[in-house]
DNA sequence: TTGTCGATTGAG
DNA sequence: TCAATCGACAAT
């Protein structure tokens, strides 16, 4: 199936396994990097307490709500970018965080812009990193993905990831409804995160539920 | 106007 | 395990 604008034009959980194996493209600040998606997450707007968009419309998260194919860049945790492909109808709140990916092109522009000595598989891996493997930040949302003359574009330069290849699980570090398995991964790949739970530590002394997971 | 918290990461 | 660090948003 193409990656066109029609296939991203569903709701979320249907778009994101498409994502998987498909690739970001940027030149962004003249740079030439590929990253190959392996993880996402996805995020429906009124429904999902998880989503920016649970609320409604703010100036933050208005491009969530703009037709599919577009980027989405938010800020976080006071120094994290991360970037979404925005999917669904025109008009109705809709995102897929892309979580992880393979850099296959561009390696040594991923490595000027990292701060750690950080092995291959993880330059693009958690969604902070893969955001800033791509050198997005907010200057970028609003960019249509599927415009040849984007700086930053969405790509399949392979085969789809058949449905039997990937997996699904609740969603890393969301502490609202948790239970949704909509996170979507390639198994065995590095760069995918190892699962940690959601929510925020108390000072109360709550006893961390957590631990890792991974395949 | 103020205070709280977050779709995270990296160091200790 | 926890600090860093700041924008968005809810509560004054």
């Amino acid at each position: 199936m193409p990656l066109d604008r029609g296939a991203l034009s569903g709701p979320a959980p249907e778009v994101a396994p498409l994502l998987l194996g498909a690739h970001m493209a940027s030149t962004v600040a003249r740079s030439q990097v590929v990253v190959r998606i392996t993880e996402v997450e996805a995020y429906e707007g009124a429904l999902d307490p998880a989503s920016h968009a649970y609320r409604g419309p703010t100036k933050r998260n208005a491009v969530m709500f703009s037709e599919a194919g577009h980027l989405y860049c938010y800020f976080v945790y006071g120094m994290h970018w991360c970037a979404n492909v925005v999917c669904g109808v025109d008009g109705v709140a809709s995102a897929v965080l892309l979580r992880a990916g393979e850099v296959l092109q561009g390696e040594e522009w991923v490595r000027t812009r990292s701060t750690a000595a950080v092995k291959s598989s993880a330059l693009a891996g958690g969604p902070a990193r893969l955001a800033r493997a791509l050198g997005l930040d907010g200057r970028h949302s609003g960019l249509d993905l599927l415009d040849e003359s984007s700086p930053v574009r969405l790509l399949r330069l392979g085969e789809q990831a058949d449905r039997a290849e990937f997996r699904t699980g609740p969603r890393v570090g969301v502490a609202a409804a948790a239970d949704i398995p909509w996170r979507f991964w390639l198994p065995g790949e590095p760069s995918v995160s190892a699962y940690r739970v959601g929510g925020r530590k108390r000072a109360t002394g709550g006893a961390s539920a957590g631990g890792t997971r991974q395949t």
